[in-house]
This record gives structure tokens, C-alpha cells and sequence, in this order.
DNA sequence: GTCGTTGTAGAATACATATTCTAGAACATA
DNA sequence: TATGTTCTAGAATATGTATTCTACAACGAC
């Protein structure tokens, strides 16, 4: 028995299943080798240490996450990019409880690993242009208010509005996306209505 | 030396600023002991547990924290009610970092110990009351549909767009009060011309 | 003034968990 | 087939942290 019996990802799924059933902090390595059958020391085979696993498994999430918004975007459609959150959490259960119940930093031990750093600094850069885009793209500019106006209806809105069925591990009903709809058309009437004034 | 030196209420005091400024996690016994220079030994005079001592912090915390909402319920005003959380925050910013930035199990070691079960319960009877009330009071009845519109302005929008200041320790602008208003008043509109077609 | 009670003080203990280390097995290549 | 490399395997180690324990000090009651 020598060659690959687990790979990197076996590792990184097993760590998303934990942490997604009892949190981050349950993810420990031997927890993680258990479950996979495998021996610790093979863990430290493929990654330096538990925070370099753990920041790379959220920010394989998080970018799988924003590539539907991205796509939304470019298709120039800002609500099917506001309601990607409720979609995405329907198809991604666990990896959504694992981004958007927990903060970011709250399960790296020490702060980010320096191998990941460029990573998570492309990911916040690319987060950013996403606000920008959207403003830019539903309000005719991206100055400080429209950018906090695209914060909150793609970002701070949907996830709020999903977040209580993440806790109880259950999908997002329909009124979700409602809430959402009804959100969207009343913040772009105000800013409208605003301008013309 | 002898007689109270340290109150119950410094190693709460104590806590809250540890886990406010560095995150739950980092209010471990020694740690809440250390900064109010104080024996651990002391600490466990106090409380029979860590787990006590934060379960008891976050109800003590929750609870002055609704106390306003229901205020503004007893005067029959709900958009006070939904203004009250970034209301509360700007004055109570570590308390609020506390509440709403984690989980509330999350950082119990254990599950909550048992002294403190009966405290949860009432505080979470009370808080589904209150969006009960709001229902009955902005919707004229509370059925599942209502309830669920209740959470949402209740807590998910004003927790939502209250976050991100709170994960940079600054206080919600202007703007965030402004997005409140706008959707309260677009789920309300919403809901009356659902309801008379 | 003696004694019991309530705390202070901080060392000792127990335990969970990350990380390292040593041994050995299987495959790839020569 | 011999050998080096890559992994498996899991024991050993280091560390952080909750909790317990022992010694002692101050105050109140008598």
C-alpha cells in the first residue's frame, strides 16, 4: 500500500462534511483523517496544517459561490445575480452553511496561511469589482452610495434572508426569493426617485 | 485579602471585551482571568464553568438587546422596532459584535449547561412572540406567511445590513437606517396589494 | 481573641488537539 | 531485481486550556 489512497480533495470533502454538521471548529485533523480512514500523517502529506486546509476549502467555496453572481453580471441581469444566493444555497447545502454561517477568519487558528494570502486578496478584489459592476450596471454609476446600495442587495440582503433556514439545515422556501424581489425593485424605485428629485 | 474583590459582573465585563475584540474563542478562562488580574481560582469561585459564564453573558446580553424591540412593539410601532437593532448598535458595539456576528451555540464548548436552559427557552419564546406581535400588528394577523415577513424585517434585514460595520468595529452609517425604511415600507406596500387582489 | 466562612492565589492535573517522527510498504524506474 | 520516492500507519511530542486542588488571608460572629 503506497500510491494515493486519498487524495487532497477526499480531504478537503471530509472536512466540509464535519464542519458543516458541527461547525468549523469540529474539523480537527484527527477528526478529518477519521472520517476518511486515513492516518494523520498522510493529512500532513498533503497539507502543511489544518489552517492551510481549512482556507483552502473555503476559498474553493467561495469561488464556486461567486461564479454565479459573476455570470448574472456579465449576462447583465442584477436580480438573477441578487437571487443566485438563494439558488446556490438550494444546490449547496453544506458548503453554504460552511460560507455564510461563519466568518471568515473565525475558524483559521492563526491568521491566513501565506500561501493563501494572494488568494483571498484576488477573491475581496474580485468581491469589490463584483459591487461595483452591479451598481454600475442597475444604477448608472458605482460612486460611495451605490456601491453600499449593491452591497446590500447582493450581498447583505440575500444572505440575511436564507441564513435562519441554513441554521436549521433546510432549504430555502419560496418566500426567500419574494422577500428578496420585493427588495430589489424597492431599493432601484427609491434610487430613482431619488435622482429625479 | 479576602472578602469580594471581583464581582460576577467584572468576569462578564471582562469576557465581552476579550470576545469582542478578539472573537469568543479568545475568552478562555485564563484569558478573562489575566486581564482582570485576577486568579483563576477565583474565576471558578463564580462560576461552576467557561460554558456558564459565556451562556450567561450572550442572555444577558440578548436580552437587553430585545428589551428595545419590544419597546417599541408595546408602543405599536414597528418601524421603531426594525430601526432599533442598528439603533442598539451604535451604542452597544461590543455587546453587539458578541450577538450578532457568531453563532449563539458556537461558542459553547458543550451544549448550554443546564441552568441555563430555562433562560433560553423563555428568551427564545419571547423573541417568537414579539414577531408574532409585529404580525398581528403591520399585517392584521399572523399566519406562517406573516411570521415569516416579521423575521425578515424584524431580524434578518437589520442584522444583515448592520454586519459588515460591525466585522470593522464601526458604527452603521446614515444609509443603513435609510435601506431599513425603504424595504419596510416595500414588504408592507407589497403585502396590501397581495392582499386586495 | 478565636474560629468559621468566603475568597484570593496560583500550582497541579487532565485532556484535547496540532504537529512531528519513525517504520515500513508499494510502485516506478533503472 | 535493486533502489529511490511517495505514501501509509500510527505512536510520540508539544502546547493550550479547562478544571481541580492546596494553602492561606481577611473579615464577621461570638
Amino acid at each position: 500500500m503506497a500510491r494515493p489512497k486519498f487524495a487532497e480533495r477526499d480531504f478537503l470533502d471530509a472536512a466540509l462534511a464535519i464542519a458543516a454538521e458541527r461547525g468549523p471548529l469540529a474539523a480537527t485533523v484527527g477528526a478529518i483523517a477519521e472520517r476518511l480512514g486515513a492516518p494523520v500523517g498522510s493529512f500532513y502529506h498533503r497539507f502543511p496544517s489544518r489552517d492551510v486546509l481549512l482556507g483552502e476549502l473555503w476559498l474553493r467555496t467561495v469561488l464556486d459561490f461567486q461564479q454565479g453572481i459573476t455570470a448574472a453580471l456579465d449576462a447583465g441581469d442584477g436580480l438573477r445575480a441578487a437571487l443566485h444566493t438563494p439558488q446556490w444555497v438550494r444546490t449547496h447545502l453544506d458548503e453554504a452553511r460552511l460560507l455564510l454561517l461563519y466568518n471568515r477568519d473565525d475558524f483559521l487558528q492563526g491568521g491566513w496561511p501565506e500561501a493563501l494570502r494572494d488568494g483571498v486578496a484576488a477573491q475581496t478584489r474580485h468581491m469589490e469589482s463584483g459591487f461595483s459592476r452591479f451598481a454600475q450596471l442597475v444604477f448608472g454609476r458605482a460612486g460611495r452610495d451605490e456601491i453600499r446600495r449593491a452591497q446590500f442587495l447582493l450581498a447583505e440582503l440575500p444572505v440575511g434572508a436564507v441564513r435562519q433556514h441554513l441554521q436549521r439545515r433546510e432549504m430555502p422556501p419560496p418566500i426567500v426569493d419574494e422577500l428578496i424581489r420585493i427588495t430589489y425593485r424597492a431599493v432601484l424605485d427609491d434610487y430613482r426617485a431619488r435622482r429625479s428629485r
